[in-house]
DNA sequence: CGGGCATTCAATAGATTTATTGAATAGATA
DNA sequence: TATCTATTCAATAAATCTATTGAATGCCCG
């Protein structure tokens, strides 16, 4: 026979290992860190984490039954966005404990990083004084709409997949400091090589706008 | 055919995912939780989740596969421990999370407190001012470590294991407030009981010391 | 060296999770 | 009202996770 103190951790070990293992996904693990950039449609989820929308909705119908994300209807469309920034926060927790005690994800950041030999990154305390004194271009190279909903203060916006065409628009003479979302975001590597290898002086910032806003460093937002 | 970079997040995600995998078992919760109170064989790590010695074993393996938990050979005995602070934190944000989202973790903590039939707790701001005017009895319940570490200005300690020996050390004139750790700790419901069974007007305080120290009210310690 | 004890391993059946498929639904638009 | 479109549901097979059992291992101590 159970003790009622048994029944209540039961009950309650049960119920907060529900939130872990919606996360305990590496599908779910994606959409969580998508979402944090905002909310997104469905069919646009999908495209970015290179799922079948059917396989997706059923993945965000998980995260909604444990509350990690809530819908939100926009004409045509339904838009998923996580339900508070703890989920984010506990995201995070979670990626830098994996990040700590996990050599394999070590290993594939550094590999990764080192194929593009792009040089060492832009602290957040050197940014800060770049941008306040105003003398490096600061270039976010996310989605157009994620640069709107939030940017590091006085960047400009060049999506990665304009950059090439669009490239006449910065100067070669001024230090670029690209930036994308962040740790696992590999958008700013690409944009780096690109610019260096068109001979224009690009570091990368690789800790990204969330690290950035999360420190309470200059913000702005367009709307 | 799929890029470098679907590949570069489909190892990560993958790997990242383990972790909170290895979290996502209520008893694997339950197992993190009480190594946080230091190490423990197996078979007390089973005794106090209500496991067989066979499956403790196994879910051990499983939250050190995942190097959440580390082991210590002692003569004939082997201690598993956390493999560092970062673990706990992790398993505090996502305990924060959940309880901040799941209804029914809220539900079952409420329900356990009123079988107790301990009356209504005391609030914050009521404890503040009892304890600014000394007009009640502050009472720590905790481990006498714990209380050694940081508590409530003023209180006493009295660890519940030893309340019932120790009992006339109290007044049964003023009134006694206890508290324990919060959330999850239901020491300070049992020691409210046998205060009360033993003609003591004692109430609770069940936001716990991490509450009180988090809203800046006074604390102390000793060495 | 050998008995005893704490812990792990291996095998297995039952439960849960996952991706896929194609059909169903619910809002918007006309 | 009918149609269109984004999203969800339902069914299923494959994969993974879990608890249980009993046997195996490895370490201590006499």
């Amino acid at each position: 026979m159970k003790t009622a103190a048994r029944k209540f951790k039961d009950t309650i070990y049960q119920e907060l290992s529900k939130t872990a293992k919606a996360l305990g996904n590496p599908h779910r693990m994606e959409i969580i860190d998508l979402l944090a950039q905002g909310p997104f449609t469905v069919e646009t989820i999908a495209r970015y984490t290179g799922m079948t929308i059917a396989n997706t909705s059923q993945h965000l119908q998980v995260l909604k039954n444990a509350q990690l994300v809530a819908i939100n209807r926009k004409g045509n469309h339904i838009y998923y966005q996580l339900t508070g920034e703890n989920v984010y926060a506990t995201w995070t927790s979670l990626r830098e404990l994996g990040m700590a005690h996990n050599a394999e994800v070590k290993k594939a950041i550094d590999d990764y990083r080192k194929g593009y030999h792009n040089g060492t990154a832009v602290t957040a305390a050197e940014l800060l004084e770049k941008v306040h004194a105003g003398n490096a271009i600061v270039l976010d190279v996310r989605p157009e709409d994620e640069y709107h909903r939030g940017h590091i203060h006085n960047a400009i916006s060049i999506p990665l997949d304009q950059l090439e065409k669009r490239i006449r628009e910065l100067s070669k003479k001024q230090e670029i400091v690209a930036y994308c979302r962040g740790s696992l975001c590999m958008l700013v590597e690409e944009a780096v090589a690109l610019l260096t290898q068109h001979g224009y002086k690009a570091r990368k910032f690789d800790d990204g706008y969330m690290d950035w806003a999360l420190k309470g460093y200059p913000t702005a937002m367009t709307i």
